[in-house]
DNA sequence: TAATTTCAAGAAAACGATTTCTCAAGGCCG
DNA sequence: CGGCCTTGAGAAATCGTTTTCTTGAAATTA
């Protein structure tokens, strides 16, 4: 019968013998239509296959139920669960959400941001407190709200779920020098446009200053979030004199990079060196010995900043700026350090 | 000045002293409008922050330049690199994408599927062959190209890109017959509703077969793609007898927790017991031994979908089933089976 | 130079829904 | 029993673009 691309609301209207007024009430659940009405615009609908049209929808109710992300990239575990979490939240209230990596270059992420305004974005999710000013100037100017993660500096605009990157790197070095390290080494993420790693390794350093450890003795590398990486600049760290007994890593998979170059080297971890990770993933657990490191709440912050969005903009007030604990899991791969 | 929310297309032509038909053109690249009109029209809508309204425009020209995803998580690594992949490269072209994941669950995706035909989704991307059969006929219906990813059977109105899982399957047992292995097991995914799954276990089982290994003396686990998961799998075929000297995972994820579980138990591997993986994930060099497996082409599936996507439907022709190959990496977690 | 094309740009229709107005009918109250 | 309120549903305006249709002017051709 109906060989036709698709029907339209009118159609379903003409079948069911009423208003396309009357036919959108139903379809919108307004409760102001009559049972037999209401029936026969379902029954109508169901048989004509009747799907909306989104964009007509969006044109004229203004409500566009389109959320937008933009991540630096899913190829790291911790962003893809945060999105996963994201996504599942949104989905429940029939939110859909647009998905972009910004491969941690903020100047694409203002392009991006851009697409999703002009998509009537409702909402954006960021990664970190470092952006473009244009880019959340637009983003307030167009009346998008949108939330930080993975930090917890709110701006008046923006909120933020996440956790405080210095002060989980003070933690890190805290763990350390309470185990009796005293020569200490990092093997960060790239700091460059990123508060994130850059806050990490501040707060590092920070702390080992306020134990009277000078930065500048602090041997420090820098890499992508690659095991190989990992392996590289642990070598690099080794290489230096004197030979740190602790290194902290920013991510675990830098860590795990970082161990299996010990174990090629004949480094006993944690006797001869200690390593902490950051994260928590999954493959925390795969090397030997098992990552100890500082749980980052992925999964949590997915979902809080989904609330976030979901939130009204009354309610959106009482959420902005949450944040959330890092906890420090301690597995195998650090020990106490040698006495002096 | 321009305190409101935001300016429209109409007010750019006003200010740019020209008609609203032709700010269009300009902002769409039509080549037909006076290199001084353009002018103006370019700097008014500078000066306005002017963002097109991208449900009006989706609704008149009915184009939207969005596509859809649906996989089923972020959380494994292998879908999360596909969907990276694909949205760089769809973002190129300035395609969006919406993102869904169904958790493995094909109503759901029937469900999500509806979501994205209403959204305008001119595409959509989809995971594996196994489907219900009303989400591909509305899909149809509503002319809505889609692509499978993972397997490599098209039909007739849906593409292909991806890899036979039964193959690899075949693949993975004969390798491990070469190496002279007759006592074998599996700890496969969850096969239930799951094509890719089903199809690798039960192209193992055949290979077995044609080598005169009953499948029925095959003990096979089961189970979801956690590393715990290939633990407890790898507990339970190792109290099986005879023991299998060999083990087919089919994931990475599975094959790390089954070496966990050999590390613990005592077991040498690959001496005493071969496992190979399936995926090739960035972690398969984390174990020790380091993983055996099979690469599956996450990255080029991702791109190829897209390209896919992004042809015109002329050239899609040309492009639908696309076979990728699989190939096998040797590492250190198999070796040769004892001589009976 | 007149007739015909070509070109640039405006006027107005159209896309497919939602929403605001409007109105008729029925129920309730005094 | 008449006026007022409530309720259900239709008519028509509207959302912000793009596209089609027109038109006047300029360029080309005969």
């Amino acid at each position: 019968m109906d060989n036709e691309e698709g029907a339209k609301l009118i159609d379903v209207a003409k079948l069911a013998e009423c208003s396309p007024a009357t036919v959108s009430r139903v379809l919108n659940g307004n409760p102001t239509v009559n049972r037999g009405v209401r029936e026969r615009v379902i029954r109508a609908a169901a048989e004509l296959r009747y799907v909306p049209n989104g964009s007509a929808r969006a044109l004229r109710s203004t409500r566009t139920r389109l959320v937008g992300a933009i991540i630096p990239t899913l190829d790291h575990a911790i962003y893809a669960t945060m999105v996963d979490a994201l996504q599942a939240r949104l989905a429940e209230k029939g939110v859909s959400l647009i998905l972009n990596t910004s491969t941690y270059d903020i100047d694409l992420e203002y392009e991006q941001a851009k697409l999703l305004v002009e998509r009537g974005a409702e909402a954006v999710l960021l990664v970190g407190a470092e952006h473009r000013p244009q880019t959340l100037a637009m983003l307030e100017q167009k009346r998008v709200a949108y939330v930080f993660t993975y930090t917890s500096t709110a701006t008046d605009a923006g909120a933020a779920v996440g956790f405080d990157n210095e002060k989980a790197g003070r933690a890190a070095a805290r763990y350390l020098l309470d185990l009796g390290h005293t020569r200490l080494g990092m093997i960060a993420g790239i700091t460059q446009d990123n508060d994130r790693a850059k806050g990490r390794r501040d707060g590092f350093l920070r702390e080992l200053a306020k134990a009277g450890i000078d930065a500048a003795s602090v041997p420090v590398a820098e890499g992508a979030y690659k095991i190989e990486n990992g392996r590289s600049s642990m070598k690099m760290l080794m290489a230096s004199s004197p030979r740190p007994t602790a290194v902290f890593c920013g991510s675990d998979i830098l860590a795990a990079g970082a161990i299996k170059y010990c174990v090629e080297a004949g480094l006993a971890v944690p006797k001869d060196i200690s390593i902490i990770g950051f994260d928590n993933l999954e493959i925390a657990v795969l090397t030997a010995p098992e990552l100890t490191t500082l749980e980052v709440p992925a999964r949590d912050m997915g979902r809080l900043a989904a609330d976030y969005i979901l939130a009204s903009p009354l309610q959106r007030r009482h959420l902005r700026e949450r944040e959330l604990p890092i906890s420090l899991v301690v597995r195998g791969s650090t020990g106490p350090g040698r006495a002096n």
